[in-house]
DNA sequence: AACTTGATTTCAAACGTTTGAATAGATTAT
DNA sequence: ATAATCTATTCAAACGTTTGAAATCAAGTT
């Protein structure tokens, strides 16, 4: 076995250069093992050592580039660096964080990874850790408490230097979030308020989202609307009911309570479609009249789209739609879902920059502000939405 | 500095039990922190090991389930269980694996998150990962080369036992696959046959997949039809139009040269759309007759649904249009699009399978084959395609 | 009384780095 | 000539685990 693996190394070797500096290319790690016995497979800074005639030392000090590495003579670094190319070493994150305790690991709990609410975040997470020379650790919690605990765990134990949760969702009651304060790490959400619990919370206004929408139907005329409120358990939902219901009162309109409901407690990403496509077939079998439907989010705008048209009607020209989020599939849909646009790029990388902010200071002292951070929702107007009675 | 940190140990020991099992709970950390100076913030073995007048090597034992672990007294047991508990102790991920050589992490290397493609094949990995106790470290190329070869560089350091790459996507030119090859490192790519570089390969049969879209539309009576190929630069490209022809041919039908057109190669996963757009547009300007569309994904599928609609035809009474891969837009847009279903999910997880395999065995010998895997495609009709001329 | 056995716990070395302190040799200032 | 200063390199300890070998102690066997 370790035979097998050091002739591979010698073949290697012998192939890859003919002239060079000094050392003979035939023997470093070939040498090794004879005389060597547990190789890990990796190439090490003893390698490049032993390969080199230097000590450990002089070789990470140079290609760690430490403070140390200007007193070393030019023609040696020069030499440890074409060896480490050579051999293909790269050094070890886990014995280099264990020495020097930092690991330059952000991890990234998100609540679902195939809700497309995730991708723009956790992307935009990435773009902010990157000029800082952070890492992800990105874990998909798919909404089961189980696996959120495991990879809450996991994320713990490697040893992240903060937790970013995306997460419009439950989550609380767990009792790792004790322990994540007994580690002293910070964590900071998206997507919900938690605050009162002192943590940093990043989230959409979803009042003035709400707000939004009902004033674009307003302003285009209509009167008789449908509204489908979010899932209870869901955060965003009162907020966003809330400004509607505010907005319609500015502008002198009341609902019908038989034309307003709510989505059940969702189990998957999809279960909005369904939700939305059912109220419509149900509100249609009643007979009221409505010209327009606020729906919770895009993919139940989309929902209701398809009962509309499954009754016959035709969307805008018969019913306006409204959605919320901006989704990929509410712009790629024909006709275009007219929605409220959450910045979800610009959500993620302002959570990265509290939790760079909160790891900078939060090496002076514990206790620092758990601040709420609301961003601006925009309206999007696509083509399901326009003036009641027909034609645009 | 040694002799502060030895007086810290002294007064530690002094101070932390009165009594049996049952120690107090005030006062072990804190009394730590009004002396102790280093603090790496972390509970460590040394803290639990102190507050149970134990060794280290007894406590590491126990929290590890080391086969040692039998002989431990069912009561020292419970103790240092309940106050590693207490404490809030994580093992440290690093230290643990520097000493056990083992990371139980596969890198995942994504081509771009925002495509709609990567997800269920990220979760079924993920779902493989799962009971062989490993964990994927995913990131996110977004289809840049240097993102692609940073990442690269930073799994390697961290020490991944495996790397899954997917991608339909270039990437091969890196010299960094050699630096994988020098440190052992199995690869397996989902989306694209590198078998000639002797990586083992999980793609999708594109062939049968394209005879299934055409033969679709032939048995609905299609025999107009146009075409929207792949870019160039996409491996599933040549094969996915070598299968559409195939089943042409042997449905009698030939294709009007015309009418078929080749997506140019894309920037963002978005360009397809506006590619499908644009072609659906030229066409009709032309005058030239045809009842359906074949279109090389679903996003360009969707981009000919808006196309037409935007000219004034229906979908599918003027026209059928089919997409390629079954992503959620082509799911709840309205009308649904009639795609061929790649088994996404499936298809991570048999990465999955195989690079465990390959782990397993890897350990015995080097050069294990390079195995091509394809997975067999599905139609899944929905309503953006019917017979031609007017109504189903 | 010495000897084995077994149960319980500890020693000490290692994993691959980093880093403050130390060394050896050469040069320069006193 | 001695000391001070550079330059180029190495020592050795530490980070938090794991683990083979060893130690301790009590009880049981000859």
């Amino acid at each position: 076995m370790h035979a097998v693996s050091a002739s591979f190394f010698q073949s290697a070797d012998a192939s890859s250069m003919p002239g060079a500096d000094s050392d003979s290319m035939l023997n470093e790690l070939s040498q090794e093992d004879n005389l060597g016995q547990q190789e890990s497979g990796h190439v090490t800074l003893s390698h490049i050592a032993r390969a080199c005639q230097l000590s450990v030392s002089t070789v990470s000090i140079v290609l760690s580039g430490a403070p140390l590495s200007r007193h070393v003579a030019e023609k040696t670094r020069k030499r440890i660096q074409t060896t480490a190319r050579r051999l293909g070493y790269h050094p070890d994150a886990y014995a280099r964080s264990l020495r020097s305790r930092r690991t330059q690991t952000i991890g990234v709990i998100a609540y679902d990874m195939s809700d497309p609410f995730c991708i723009p975040v956790v992307s935009g997470i990435d773009e902010g850790l990157q000029p800082a020379q952070y890492f992800s650790l990105l874990v998909n919690a798919q909404t089961q408490r189980k696996l959120f605990d495991k990879y809450l765990r996991m994320i713990l134990e490697r040893r992240a230097e903060g937790v970013i949760v995306v997460a419009s969702w439950v989550f609380e009651e767990t009792d790792l979030l004790a322990d994540i304060e007994k580690n002293h790490v910070p964590i900071v959400i998206v997507g919900r308020d938690l605050t009162e619990r002192r943590i940093t919370s990043v989230l959409v206004d979803n009042r003035a989202g709400g707000a939004l929408m009902m004033r674009h139907l307003a302003s285009l005329g209509h009167r008789n609307i449908a509204v489908i409120r979010g899932p209870e358990e869901l955060f965003d939902s009162a907020p966003r009911w809330a400004g509607i219901r505010q907005a319609a009162t500015e502008a002198g309109i009341r609902f019908d309570s038989r034309l307003v409901s709510q989505l059940p407690n969702l189990s998957n990403p999809k279960s909005g479609f369904e939700g939305g496509r059912k109220f419509v077939a149900e509100i249609l079998a009643t007979g009221r009249k409505f010209t327009a439907v606020l729906a919770f989010d895009d993919l139940t705008a989309l929902g209701v789209v398809r009962g509309l048209v499954e009754a016959g009607l035709s969307v805008p020209e018969d019913c306006s739609v409204v959605g919320f989020d901006d989704i990929l599939p509410a712009d790629v849909a024909t006709p275009g879902i007219t929605t409220i646009r959450q910045p979800l790029h610009e959500m993620g990388l302002l959570a990265t920059e509290l939790m760079l902010h909160a790891l900078k200071q939060g090496q002076g002292e514990g206790a620092q502000e758990a601040g709420l951070r609301m961003v601006q929702p925009e309206l999007v107007v696509r083509t399901s939405s326009a003036a009641p009675g027909g034609g645009k």
